[in-house]
DNA sequence: TCAAAGGCTGACGCACCGTCAAGGTCAAGC
DNA sequence: GCTTGACCTTGACGGTGCGTCAGCCTTTGA
């Protein structure tokens, strides 16, 4: 037989257990107003009718799909055609959510392999290349905070900068320069081997002082940069002063 | 040169550009003790060392995955094993909530295609079948209402008794019958055809008694499923009287 | 008949910040 | 030297989408 439309007979649990949400969200619908308050028993129960369970149906789907409750408001008293295109964009915002959480999933398991992964690859490749030169890790873990500063401080020259310095390591000469000056950090300051790297040090501060990043990063900021070496090491403290006398001169 | 780690050089706000959340959220963490204060300057302005880049990276990484602060907080605390457990939790978790989304967006696209999707197949089956029968927009909606409020308060029963109905439509003189109780709606209360017609109902309700939904639902229930049919049918109301009078007698 | 289950209305809580308010500080240009 | 606008500080309220508790009433099932 035919079962006519009907006023009621749902109580508030049935309702949410069947559309599979709970009792508080129905009665939270209620007081925005995004679901009718159905008509109540003789004790002041909630009694639902079949269409209160089609309505919640397509508020659970909006929710379900992160849209919030006042635009799921508004969708339901939309025209279809309005439903529709907000329907789409919808789909479309789904869509981009997967692939974001499919970059998250990257970013997450970046997490395990150390800190490598999330940094820019050119600086993580920059520091793969000082590893690879013998360069020691207290070396390269400093390189890696000043990159990291540079980079915060200056977004858009610092991948610049280190593309410079990458074509440095290219010269045999600059790279024993350089592992030799991470070598001196363990050295005594009176080493006599001090002078020699302390000349050719000042050579190269000569030769290099065009466009490089000496031209934007201020002195005042250079010094922060380079601030509490003297935490670690006397012979770079020493190497320093001994810098300043041949460039000063 | 090398550059070495360093006190603190960065703001907030570049700390926090750069790592991509707002300056807000950073003081947030700070409150929260999960990212530890830094040293502030000689006007109180706080200033980050690299190390808070890398920590705060982690940070973000794990809260766009949509781990809690407080899981956030302990895993920064965790063992490298607990760590990495952790992880693989967390990968999981994003792999579901992918899956999930992809559920989403059918259930999504399935609004736009009106409420056929989100009931049980079962009865958008059977709506079918009485459509193609002849059944008007009208019946089929009574159907369809009637079965959701069935669907809800007995969920275990109820596509048990859809699929005994799917059964009776096999029966061409079932068909024939219920085609014509559709069309009664409409006639006038004294159609001298409506006592044809209950005389067929009556005889297969004397049939049908065993084993159906009247066991199960009680007869106060019946009366609410059936309520308001006085809203629509006049005929149907004379109907159900004249049926009354060949059951009861 | 009596306990368990379900219903009602408030009201507070919480996660994760957004967003003022009400200032103090710094860098740059005039 | 002074102003202007960007940036910093703390403190507090707001908002979303309910979860949860309290305190009380009603229905249902054994």
């Amino acid at each position: 037989m035919a079962m006519p439309h009907n006023a009621g007979v749902l109580t508030i649990k049935r309702l949410a257990e069947y559309v599979g949400v709970t009792v508080r969200a129905v009665r939270h619908y209620h007081q925005t107003g995004l679901l009718p308050e159905p008509e109540r028993d003789h004790s002041g129960y909630r009694r639902y009718p079949a269409q209160a369970v089609v309505d919640l149906i397509r508020i659970r789907t909006l929710t379900e799909a992160g849209v919030p409750l006042t635009r799921v408001h508004e969708l339901i008293r939309a025209t279809p055609e309005q439903f529709a295109t907000a329907i789409e964009e919808i789909d479309q915002g789904l869509t981009r959510q997967i692939e974001e959480l499919r970059q998250r999933k990257l970013g997450v398991a970046a997490l395990q392999a150390g800190d490598r992964m999330f940094l820019p690859a050119e600086i993580t490749g920059y520091l793969d290349q000082l590893r690879a030169l013998g360069v020691s890790e207290r070396g390269v873990r400093f390189e890696r905070d000043g990159w990291i500063l540079l980079a915060a401080s200056y977004p858009d020259q610092a991948l610049g900068w280190i593309a410079q310095k990458r074509e440095q390591l290219a010269d045999p000469d600059f790279r024993e320069f350089y592992v030799t000056y991470d070598q001196a950090h363990d050295w005594d300051p009176a080493d006599p081997r001090l002078h020699e790297l302390a000349d050719v040090m000042a050579a190269r501060l000569r030769q290099e002082s065009a466009q490089t990043i000496h031209e934007v990063v201020s002195a005042d900021e250079q010094s922060l940069l380079g601030a509490h070496v003297q935490d670690y090491s006397p012979a770079w403290i020493r190497l320093a002063e001994l810098v300043r006398q041949r460039t000063t001169s």
